[in-house]
DNA sequence: CAGATGAATGTGTACGTTAACGCAGCTCAA
DNA sequence: TTGAGCTGCGTTAACGTACACATTCATCTG
């Protein structure tokens, strides 16, 4: 943490005014070649970086940091909420939300909208795969910094940092923790009510749980759509209760908490039951013991994390690790109550 | 984020200069009562907050945060490290290490070396029970803010805030892991070269345990201290193998890696096992299956988290929560490189 | 050759805080 | 009576950056 060197420092060593350093740094044009190398070479052999307190106190603004996320989902409320108490601690930024619906048209809309707000950084959720082309178009043509979340863009890589988990990891500790001391186990991985912008992690957790699933003969998995197979809870439950075999339930997305139905009639002693996300209406079927365990990515964290990122790398000028893998936590009836930080 | 009033802007309101609202505010004396009074109502009403950027700038120093915890341990390795990586993305702060050793001289000559470097700030592990009437003395004399890391002090409850984990909770998600899905259950708490810092934590895991294990009748739990009881990790496997129940193993301090032996030597197929803390050696075992579950406190995350909340509360002025549970992590062999960030 | 043009560079000021310094006017002991 | 010391306050120079504006000087135009 050695002081690097001024731009007052620069411009004596360098025989100019301290303007004309000011020009060359900020390549503002308006001097002579030569002068600019001089320049250069002298800030680059100090290797200058600017006084991060000079020049906020100058500049005297709130950074506007743009948030694009899907709307109206709880899954998203904790990541919201990760960054907005993260701002509260730091300083000098300030959020703008731009929310997208599922399709097209809002694809185009938000962004329209968020590439005319003239913003400083962006958190982007690339979500909605079929809006990604759009996306692209335009964050080819950006200067500022983005931070993706949750999920990359196939094809770019021109992003700050990643910050999210690996799903397909996800499907395999889901794995362990299910067959954890049985010695022979079916699997029944239950889908219901999948929200559009989950589908991506969906599948890595389910092949990740597939493949980890495979190196132990004993162990069946059946994949169940509630949609799809036209088969009511109640009916599942029946099924599950009649295997002879322990069982177990995995839901891989987070709405674990519409299944009460069908967790309230198998057989608990028979079955174990893991979800994902500890929103609060899954937390409550821990705490009732519906559900043994559920996987979870930190997204209060993975929101704070997005937060800190852009102050680190715009404010203070610091390098940034381009991935911020995010841990898989196993929650269970107790720890949870520390996790929520 | 609106701004705060100025001093400028206070004097003019007051009629008086910005030394004068200087001297206010900082206390230096030579103001008249009522000019002072003045100027700090004046000051409140408009809720007056320094500029951060501009203190900075002119005081232009860092600030000088002392380490205060125990000496050779590679458990505190990891905390170390989160504080050296969290400042190298901060500014403005410089870190000092006072180590000392688990006995009172080595802790008066280490305090007396902590309150002699005219420090900022003080993250302070006090894990030396028998050295805190020592430590007490001389916290109540200081100015500086302190942040408790790992354990508190009985009867002092002014720090700026407690970053640590509940080790009865993280007794009971041992508890329920170790008996997940068996009907019943012989565990056997294993208990081998234990370092004096660590027994606060290793009592309260253990109560946590027993607590758990008390509300259901098939689980026994036993104690076995290998030096206490004189008795080899041989022949302890040689009892463990002989028994017709499911067994379990649990280690609630972090040398789980000293138990190779022991745990080579078991029937895995019957003995699920749990120890504490990833560091390295103890994550070769779980990749080696010779352990399932690891129970982590997240070191690295609660040495960066005691910086940043100095520099939240030193530099920043934010308000800050006395209490900063961790979660308690549980690793297996699947989450376990997520981790360690 | 006066005057305009424009490129290259220097100057001045502001951001808000801090703290050294200075200046009256006063008290009080030598 | 003098001057040392105190009280209460104002003034000012930094801290490093950013940027508007001013200055210089060479070149070009009519």
């Amino acid at each position: 943490m050695e002081k690097s060197i001024t731009i007052k420092e620069i411009a004596k060593l360098a025989g100019v005014s301290i303007g004309t350093v000011d020009r060359v740094i900020h390549n503002r044009g308006r001097v002579s070649q030569e002068t600019s190398d001089r320049i250069t070479h002298i800030a680059a052999e100090h290797n200058y970086s600017s006084n991060v307190n000079a020049r906020k106190l100058r500049l005297n603004r709130n950074l506007r940091i743009g948030v694009m996320l899907p709307s109206n989902s709880a899954f998203w409320e904790n990541h919201k909420n990760g960054m907005i108490s993260e701002l509260d601690q730091l300083d000098s930024m300030q959020l703008e939300f731009f929310m997208f619906e599922m399709n097209l048209d809002s694809m185009r809309n938000t962004l329209q909208g968020v590439f005319e707000a003239n913003l400083d950084g962006l958190i982007l959720a690339p979500v909605f795969e079929e809006g990604n082309a759009l996306l692209l178009e335009k964050l080819e043509t950006t200067s500022f910094p983005i931070v993706l979340i949750d999920s990359k863009i196939k094809g770019w890589n021109d992003y700050l940092s990643f910050i999210g988990s690996d799903n397909y990891q996800s499907g395999k500790t889901a794995c362990h923790l299910l067959s954890l001391g049985l010695e022979e186990l079916k699997t029944y991985i239950v889908y219901h009510s999948i929200a559009d912008e989950q589908k991506g992690a969906i599948n890595a957790r389910v092949e990740g749980l597939k493949a980890m699933s495979l190196q132990w003969p004993n162990h069946q998995v059946e994949e169940v759509n509630l949609e799809r197979n036209k088969i009511t809870q109640e009916e599942l439950a029946d099924i599950i209760n009649e295997q002879s075999r322990p069982t177990s339930i995995y839901i891989p997305h987070s709405s674990t908490f519409l299944l009460e139905k069908l967790l309230t009639q198998i057989d608990r002693d028979k079955t174990r039951v893991l979800g994902h996300d500890l929103i609060s209406e899954n937390a409550k079927m821990l705490e009732s013991n519906l559900v043994d365990f559920l996987l979870y990515q930190a997204p209060i964290r993975q929101g704070s994390l997005a937060i800190s990122t852009l102050y680190r790398n715009l404010i203070l000028n610091k390098e940034i690790a381009t991935d911020q893998p995010m841990p898989i936590e196993i929650i269970s009836k107790h720890n949870m109550e520390f996790v929520k930080r």
